[in-house]
DNA sequence: ATGTTGACCTAGA
DNA sequence: CTCTAGGCCAACA
């Protein structure tokens, strides 16, 4: 049985360069409301290079936090074509990731 | 089993 | 827009 975790980032792997989505949405696609619990998959931050952690972001299209840091996390957004600025994406929308449902 | 913590979310004022 | 309050879940001590 994998941890929640473990979910989280299968999820993370899932998520094409360019796009971003929020804690909220790794939560409900994995049918919960664990959006902390989510946050704390990435603190943990056990394969930071397989994951791309820095494509999730808030619902309220703010950066929030990053092992490497707020500003490498902006920056490596920003490399994937998404606009950002202050801190903040400006078409979150634009960039959002809808996750596969178990429907074909 | 209980208590605390955390890269959070939503709603109300 | 800002600030406050409540809620939510999993992992760890």
């Amino acid at each position: 049985m994998k941890t929640f975790n473990e979910l989280c980032y299968d999820l993370l792997k899932q998520i094409p360069e360019g796009k971003v989505v929020t804690y909220g949405d790794i939560a409900h696609a994995l049918n919960c409301k664990a959006y902390q619990a989510v946050g704390n998959a990435m603190a943990n931050n056990p394969n930071l290079i397989i994951v791309p952690c820095h494509r999730v972001v808030k619902s309220t299209g703010e950066i929030g936090q990053y092992a490497l840091g707020t500003a490498r996390k902006v920056e490596l957004l920003k490399s994937e074509g998404i606009e950002i600025e202050h801190l903040k994406i400006k078409n979150l929308a634009k960039f959002r990731f809808h996750f596969a449902h178990s429907c074909s």
